[in-house]
DNA sequence: GTGAAAGCGCTAACAA
DNA sequence: TTGTTAGCGCTTTCAC
């Protein structure tokens, strides 16, 4: 293993020359520079991590805590995951996966432990247990979500209110009066994951502003769910002509049903998704849809972590704003019968 | 931040014996032991992890590679990625992330740098550059995939050889003669990912013992590609009546087509599927399918790594077992018109 | 069963 | 612009 004493010896400098060569935190001649560089290539040196973490107490490394369930939104926690990796490694910084399961004990171990510089927390829940530790320990944080308290807190989260409010605007602009909103499984609203109830917020309260009545229905995905929920609402609410989904594995089922039932999309009924590009068009009707901006979200979390580790202030709350995309799946209300 | 030193001090031992509890490298009195235990709870000590790692040159965490490319599998690699996790955590290790963004120069600065103390990387492909770095390097490593030339690796894979047969085998037993295989889009066997092609000379030899025809046609996801590349293969071979599903976003489209064709599932068509269980239950029509044991391969590749790094040798190929879950999407062909 | 002490490889004052 | 040097916090030999 080539270490920094045997790359100044070769290069003829002091070790702290080559230290600096590094990190460019001072100024050096051209020349040594190149020697320097030179014998780094020729001997093949890279700087070890631990040494490195000991003497400066950085580690360069940002710790990413990704849920554990998978049972909602996988490939958006795929996409975030991969979005916050690229953008770490873009600044320096390397990436370190924790999964849910250690649950607030993991928060301690990586602050205690200087295994990370800071941290990035997905799936936060409304009143998440991990968010007092975070708040006193002295590694900055982001998380991806919103809490109920966000003191002290920065968080990156797509403004699901707004998407909400979008979703019915855009079913009341085409005529609908009456909306059925099939939500996530009740479990989702029960871990009080925050972005399912600001969603139907959102959609309630501009619904009532435009006169549309809203029936919301939480379901479980897959067909044999879909078609008791779907039978529920058309009984409730004959005069249904407006869907929102927000449930991935809904979508289809719900496309599915609604063809068996002889209503066509989107000349009987409206369908507006709350999901990622990629299901809303690869879906049998393409879907009008709010998409949840991974990537985005991915990178500005990272983006404010470290302009908090390098102390320069940030927001303290980023939502994202939501963005509609009219495919096929919406139209004009019917006229009613 | 609370050192190892103070913990002595407060205990009223020495460094080393503080360290030695830790690490149960030595025997020590059941007395010492305690008040060790004692003063590291009462002062909330973490041991450094840099200082760790360049003391013992022992960093505890695994490097996981996983791939950029999110076209595929998506839930998959999510699920291996988790389970690589939890099972290194059991272990007393951690887990970093890096995208195959850097290619083979993530492999170089990992093991340059005693970043980490091995390295998992999914999604190999059969001739993949990274492959005579990973030799030559001093690291373990195990890959996630099977490359052409598996000399000095470690592999864990699932048997897609014997997946492409079982598949066959099922519909041939049923009374099929004439079988179809959607595949994955043609950049998965540009690639050489291999799986693919494994899975296809699988079930192509099998076929050809057991008098089936097999006729094989790429496809990309979707609706749009699905309704061109099914209405070539009615064409060609009128008389299909099974069918090879190896790609996720065709699922759905299929059985959407053949209903709408007028083709009953599994009365006049049969449908067998490659792909994770829960997108097999949650279709249209619960499907037949084999599933990718994405848990178990990635704690797999954890025991195996581990066994390596301690010096334990471990089997060089892995293949798991596929097996083959029968549900609504099969049954016998119908009578020859 | 326990302690003393020499590093591990690097960074960052302090000096020149 | 460059060199000297004192640690960073821990592991591990060697000695008792």
């Amino acid at each position: 293993m080539v270490t920094l004493a045997e790359v100044a010896q070769h290069a003829g400098v002091s070790a702290s020359t080559v230290s600096y060569v590094l990190s460019g935190k001072r100024s050096i001649s051209a020349t040594t520079r190149q020697r320097v560089e030179q014998s780094i290539r020729e001997l093949g040196y890279h700087p070890n991590a631990g040494a490195r973490a000991l003497a400066s107490s950085r580690s360069n490394i940002i710790a990413l805590v990704i849920p554990l369930r998978t049972d909602m939104y996988v490939p958006v926690m795929m996409e975030i995951a991969i979005a916050v990796a690229t953008t770490a490694r873009t600044h320096g910084y390397d990436v370190l996966l924790l999964t849910g399961e250690e649950g607030p004990e993991a928060v301690r171990r990586v602050t205690g432990s200087g295994l990370a510089d800071a941290m990035i927390l997905m799936d936060v829940e409304l009143d998440d247990e991990r968010l007092p530790l975070l708040r006193q320990a002295d590694q900055p944080s982001v998380l991806i979500g919103l809490p109920a308290d966000t003191t002290g807190m920065t968080c990156v989260d797509l403004d699901f209110t707004a998407t909400g409010a979008l979703c019915v605007e855009h079913l009341a602009e085409l005529g609908h009066r009456d909306i059925a909103v099939i939500g996530e499984a009740p479990a989702v609203y029960e871990r009080h994951t925050g972005f399912a109830e600001r969603t139907l917020d959102g959609l309630r309260s501009r619904a009532r502003e435009l006169g549309v009545r809203v029936l919301h229905r939480p379901c479980e995905g897959g067909y044999d769910a879909l078609t008791v929920t779907l039978a529920r609402v058309f009984d409730e609410r004959p005069g249904t002509t407006g869907f929102v989904v927000q449930n991935e594995s809904a979508v289809e089922p719900l496309l599915a049903l609604l063809r068996q039932q002889g209503r066509a999309v989107p000349e009987d009924v409206s369908v507006v998704a709350v999901c990622p590009d990629q299901v809303a068009v690869q879906a049998s009707v393409r879907l009008t849809s709010v998409a949840i901006p991974a990537q985005e979200m991915g990178r500005r979390a990272v983006e404010h972590l470290l302009a908090k580790l390098e102390g320069r202030g940030s927001e303290d709350i980023v939502l994202l704003a939501p963005e509609l995309v009219v495919r096929a799946s919406t139209g004009p209300a019917p006229a009613a019968p």
